[in-house]
Parts: structure tokens; sequence; C-alpha cells
DNA sequence: CTGTTAGCGCATTCAG
DNA sequence: CTGAATGCGCTAACAG
């Protein structure tokens, strides 16, 4: 077989069927201003010569309407950023935009990524951020690119954004589980200095607070070192003879499940998170809507376009208990 | 504030660098070639004038080089195909490439988003089949789009695939249950029409016939209807009094594993595809590597692009058995 | 090493 | 309703 056909373009279709370009162009702009037979010639011609509409040309004319949203995300094998993605791509789909996923492991990865997406294409930029400067922002953004930073704040960029009600969260799982009888109760969560993570650990202080629990510093088992284990993080909780846990996030909930079945038992157990078989293993949870979340992401996005220079919005999504009996134990 | 200030072109700082266009273009594509005062000069006008090159013009003038590539898969919430994704989006960042991903429910949505992708916009096309016909996609793939089937084949079309060893694992999984002593196997998928239940299916029969033992049509507990759960499935297969079940998918083990739960049993099991707590629940698994699945589907499209006319390339990926106790239990 | 000319495929003027 | 010219921002050819 030889080398791949040439395209064909608008031209060649207008010459085929007989018409000018601009004939062509309407028929798949503004299909309602050309007559019908001059519209069946158009389309019987584009059919012979595989004609597809060069959207890279037309965006380019259109001055850079790419119809093109980064979604820029840290490990792509979260349960819970993944969720959010499902959610970018719906709501994209439903509003004719493609989703481009990238992941973003470093802080310094995640400045190539987005600049390979700034490069001239997306015109919308969800990001869960990681870094603590998002300056370097502030001229793409007065550029008219939408952009928006998911479960985390950016920091130094006018951005909206779309978070959890993350103190609220640590705050009730805490609760819940005074409620249930519990005196001593740990927090178990790394990396911790993230912004989620922080505000979750203060829900948590102030549920004990309020409580007037004596709070014990080993009870916080968080760690900011990727070399220690979520494993070892809480064997050092349950050592430290807390009768409940909360898990900070998804990962610290189902390592804490693991610690229980490893050393065969059960202490209190709320996580931040609502995770796959959370009901079959009966842990109560912090849930939220995560699909939620990117959809919300997409459409602040999408409201940026339209009015860039509007307040920048800051959206907290709700969270509720879910009670599944680990939450509800009593000590001892 | 006013509305967004107008992005400014290569002419732009040509002229503000006082040198020619083809001077910045060459400053950004080919940066040897230029001397190193001159550089200089047009990077700080550049830099004054927050200037970033437009891909859009440039893969327009290069031949429509997109460096975009579709991954269109069903369903965004199994894990299997996440991990894929996880691949494919490696593999992209490591060659440049922009992962464009999104998801198709139906057989009609995944028509609508592979025109979506194809509108002039993606070189790669990477999808998980749904329909049973793909001849309408042989006229992109001659003119120059690399399409890669992905974990099954497209029918009707000359495309490269990479898939899993389907039969072989199937066959793996049962002959490990006969070897613990079972010898009433059943296997449990839904639905069971697509290419890799069906290899696993063959495969499952095979080691039923080679070990001799009688088959009973009702350990197939097997459908297609969507409203038929899998627990139904479980549930029918095991009042056909197996000892021992094979899960075709990383969705029927978890339902199996839950129906174990529920009626405080454990029978004989071994899943297709690892999960998530498969350790944590001993369940033993025909493993392989989704994300090596990814990026060798990137790798085939890459070279498909380079070499448009060379024979189509199918590659199948090993599976491995990996016990963890459920697939060593001996009946009883 | 640098500048000039031309045109990628399409849509937007403004005429008919 | 349709057609001819012009240019979006960039780069491939050729000069110099």
């Amino acid at each position: 077989m030889a080398a791949p056909q040439k395209r064909s373009t608008l031209v060649d279709v207008a010459r085929l069927a007989g018409v000018s370009a601009k004939t062509v162009s309407r028929v798949y702009s503004e299909p309602d201003k050309v007559g019908q037979p001059t519209k069946a010639k158009v389309l019987a011609a584009a059919e012979r010569l595989l004609f597809k509409p060069n959207a890279l040309a037309r965006e380019l004319r259109m001055g850079g309407n790419t119809g093109l949203l980064a979604y820029i995300t840290p490990e792509l094998t979260n349960p819970f950023f993944i969720q959010v993605a499902a959610g970018v791509e719906r709501e994209c789909a439903a509003n004719g935009l493609t989703m481009a996923l990238s992941a973003s492991d470093s802080v310094e990865r995640e400045l190539e990524v987005i600049d390979a997406m700034l490069a001239g294409r997306a015109r919308c930029v969800l990001l869960v951020p990681l870094g603590d400067d998002y300056s370097f922002l502030e001229g793409e953004r007065r550029l008219g690119t939408a952009i928006v930073a998911i479960d985390r704040l950016a920091r130094n960029l006018l951005a909206d954004s779309v978070v959890l009600a993350n103190r609220e969260g640590g705050y009730l799982a805490t609760k819940k589980l005074i409620e249930a009888g519990h005196r001593s109760i740990g927090f178990v969560c790394s990396p911790v200095a993230i912004f989620t993570q922080q505000l979750r650990l203060e829900g948590y202080r102030q549920a004990l607070r309020e409580a007037r629990l004596s709070i014990d510093s080993r009870w916080e088992s968080v760690s900011d070192d990727p070399e220690v284990t979520m494993e070892s993080l809480v064997e050092r909780v349950i050592d430290a003879r807390v009768t409940a846990i909360v898990g900070g996030n998804n990962r610290a909930t189902t390592s804490i499940l693991r610690v229980f079945g490893q050393r065969g038992i059960e202490l209190g157990l709320v996580g931040f998170d609502d995770f796959d078989i959370a009901d079959f293993h009966g842990v109560s949870v912090v849930a939220h809507d995560p699909g939620e979340m990117g959809r919300v992401a997409v459409q602040l996005a999408l409201r940026r376009l339209q009015d860039p220079t509007g307040h920048t919005e800051h959206v907290e999504l709700p969270v509720r208990y879910i009670a599944r009996g680990s939450g509800e134990r009593a000590p001892g």
C-alpha cells in the first residue's frame, strides 16, 4: 500500500461540488443559511472525499477556542482523584469539551505539565495544586485562561476553587466517635502538610476541645516523610492506647483496616472519603461526592470563560456522615 | 479590570527584539541555529510580552501533528481501565504527547466520542472497542491516524491491538482450583458477550475437559442482562453446589467475596484481574499488568505513525498466577 | 547565522 | 442565499 492519502480540504470539496469554499464552510457551521440543493451537493462531495473539517484550522481562525480542558492531577491511582476525573469528563462531554488528563507526581513535573497544556491549546486548566506558589500563572489567567483549583487552594493566584468541607468533616468524624463513648481518639494520615489534612486535623482537635477531652500529641500520628509507611503510623497510634481512630483519607482508612486485621482487633473507626468496599467492611465514613467536585470545577471554568473579569468563586462541597458500624462501636 | 489582554504573537516579539519573525520561530524550534546575543534579545522580548508559542498555529502549519492522543474507554470507574489509562498517560508524557481521555458508556456514545476526537485533532486513537463493527474507521486509518484496540479486538478494522492472554488465564485459574482438589467449579461473570470473557470462559472449559471433569451448564453463571446483578449470579452458582468459583473479572471477584461474607462461607476462589485489597482478603488471582497494556498501546500507536503502511501488530500480554490462599483451599 | 516569501485550512469581512 | 479576497500565527523553502 502507498503512503497515506492526503486529507481533502474544504477547497477540494468546494471544487468537486462546484461551489465556493465559503459555502462548504457554511454547510458545517451555519447549515440553516444554505439552500437545500446546495447543501446536498456539498455533503455528497464531502462524503466522496472523506472530508472532515479541520478543527485545528477552525480554532486558529476563531482565535484559539480549542475546546480543550486540562485536568492536572496527582496520583492517577487514587480513587478519589479518579472519581473527580470522571466527573470532569462527564461535564466536559456535556459541554462539548475534551478533557486532557495529565498526572503530576512532583512539583517540578507539575510545572512541566501545566506548561505543556498552556502551550497554546488548553482554554481551561483544572489543577490539584501540589506546590505552594502559583503566581507564575497570573499572566495566563489575565490572558483569559480559566484556572480552577480543585481540592486545595492555589496560593498567590486569583483562581476559582472547589474544595470539601474538610474542617467540618474532621470535626464530624471525631464527634461521632466521642458520642460512641471514646475518650482516646487518634488521627492518622500522611502526608499531613497539605491543605486538606491540615483542616481535617483542625476539625479533629476542635471536637476534642469542645468535649473537653485531654489531648495526647502521640494520638496525632501523622507524617510528611514518604519513607514512613501508613501502616507504621497506625501501629504507633494503636500503641498509644487509643480506642478509636480517625482516618485522614481513603489510604489511611484502608491501612487502618489492614492493621486491625493483622492484629485481630477492632477499634472505633471513622474514615474520611468513602471507598469501594467500605460497606462490606462496615466502615463508617465521612463521605462526599468526588464526581460533583469535578463537575463543579468544569462549571466554574466555563463561567470564568464567559466572564473573565468577575470575582473569583470559592465553592465548598458538603460532607455527610455514613454510619456503618465502625464509628458506632463503643470502646473496649 | 478590563477585558483580557490580547495574546502577543511571534511578530510582536520580533518587532520588539528588532529581528524577523523567522528568527523568533527558530529560537523556539531550532535554538541551536540562532546566535547567542540574538537569542538573548528575543527571549528578553518574549518575557516582557508574556509570549507563548501558539501550538495551534504551529501544528496547523506542520500538517496536523497535534501531539494529541485519544484514549477512549468504557467505565471510568473500573480500576482496570484506570490503570490502563495511567499507563497510557505515563507513556504519553514520556513522548511529549497529551492524552485526551473520554468515556463511552454506550456504543452510540462511543461513535460520538470517536468522531469528536477525529474532528481534526487526535493523531492517535486508543480505544477499548464496545461495538462490533469498526469499518467506519478504515478511512481515518488510511488517512494516517494511528488506531490501536485495547483489551479487545476491533472487528472489520486493520488496527494494531494489545490484549491479555485471556484463554490462558481462564485455563490457569481453573487448573489451580482443580489441583487444589475441586471437582465442581463455577465461572461467574457479566457481561459475558465480550471478547475477553468469551476467551476466559473457553479457557475454563478447556481446563475442565483436560481434567475429564463433568461439566454442568449451571456452573457457568454468566449473563449479558444488565438487570441481572453480579451478586445474583454468584448466588446461583453457589446454589448449584460448586466448591470453588472462578471470577471472570475484578467486579465478579469482589461480588463473590461479598456473597461469601454474607453467607459466612469460604469456597475456593480465583479471580481474574488483581485488585486493591486482594492480598488483605487472601484472594488468589490471575494477575497481569494493566499499566503495561497502556504503555504498549501508546508504543504501537507511535510505531504506526512512523510507518503507516506496515503490517498490523497484535500484542498479547502474559498473565501470571498469584497464590494467596483462596485458590489453594481444598473443598469442604 | 539571519531575513523574505509563501501558504497550512478555515472563517470573516464585504460584495453581489 | 452565495462568492472573492484577506489573514489567524506559525514555519518551510529559499535566498542573502
